[in-house]
DNA sequence: TTCGATGCAAATAGTTTGCATTCTA
DNA sequence: TAGAATGCAAACTATTTGCATCGAA
């Protein structure tokens, strides 16, 4: 499976909830297991795996990277947690269920913003119509050029190259 | 930046347009990067660098990978190449200026399907309007479910979870 | 007290880089 | 024949795995 297929996000507002959830399916709630999720729940912004071991640059314990992973992984096979791919590097984890948190980002500046809800809704009708599929957009962003960039793009200022 | 920006693409219809153009810009043209553009020309589908330093299983003679890899960054510079994610694993290439080939994936079965100019260009504009944005999908696919594979979400063929 | 989870180290996949050599223009 | 491109090896980034030990239930 090339795009790890999302499983049904469990809700979770709060780490303790989110703990009630792993208990629930007999899952143990170590030091290194909560630590992920209390990073996660700590951001909104989908976090790397080595941010989290990291400790959230000295806010939180340190732990394992290979547990983080592992814990990632886990986490997310629950319902719990899910990752992006924003751009080329390592994978960005957040917490599933905390509302939709998909984005468009731009190519040329890195802006990365949130699509509304709505706006969502009608490229999903959109994509259903012309291609029978049931569009996510949960793994992916779409990629484009930023308002700005497309300016720029657009008045020759790009590309200036020799 | 994340996500490599993509370069106005260069038409080029078949290897020996590319072998021009490379020449135009006053880049050589070795065996090794004419094989790469062969191995692009020679099928539609996006390919692994890995696939092109095999020749294709056979099909052409083999080269070395890193030189696989530079020469697809420099053919990328140059507009005659782009490539995708797909979903986790390599990264693809593909000749550009061969028409707009824009991906939709299924997350369940890996179905992969070229989504219509038509489409595209409503998308984009459903895009511009809600974000702002100029969406290219180009870099990444749309992922979702393929209308078999929704189906069978739906009816709860799916999640036999324990 | 058991077996799931940890932490360290080593392995793996994908891609990039250094450098002496080769070959195109 | 200059210097761009090659091919091999080594480095690097992101992620996964093996295994002895630990600790949550």
């Amino acid at each position: 499976m090339t795009v790890s297929p999302t499983v049904a996000p469990v809700i979770a507002p709060d780490v303790e909830a989110a703990v009630a959830a792993l208990r629930d399916r007999g899952l143990r709630v170590s030091a290194a297991r909560r630590l992920v999720l209390e990073a996660l729940y700590a951001t909104g912004d989908p976090l790397t795996a080595e941010q989290i071991a990291d400790g959230l640059a000295g806010r939180l314990p340190k732990s394992d990277l290979a547990s983080v992973y592992r814990n990632l992984e886990t986490l997310e096979e629950v319902g719990l947690v899910r990752h992006v791919h924003l751009g080329h590097g390592p994978g960005r984890y957040l917490a599933a269920g905390a509302g939709s948190r998909e984005y468009v980002v731009c190519e040329r500046c890195d802006k990365v913003e949130r699509i509304e809800d709505d706006a969502l809704a009608e490229l999903r009708s959109v994509v259903r119509e012309r291609t029978g599929f049931t569009a996510r957009f949960s793994h992916f962003p779409i990629v484009g050029l930023c308002p700005a960039c497309a300016t720029a793009a657009a008045s020759g200022l790009d590309e200036a190259r020799a």
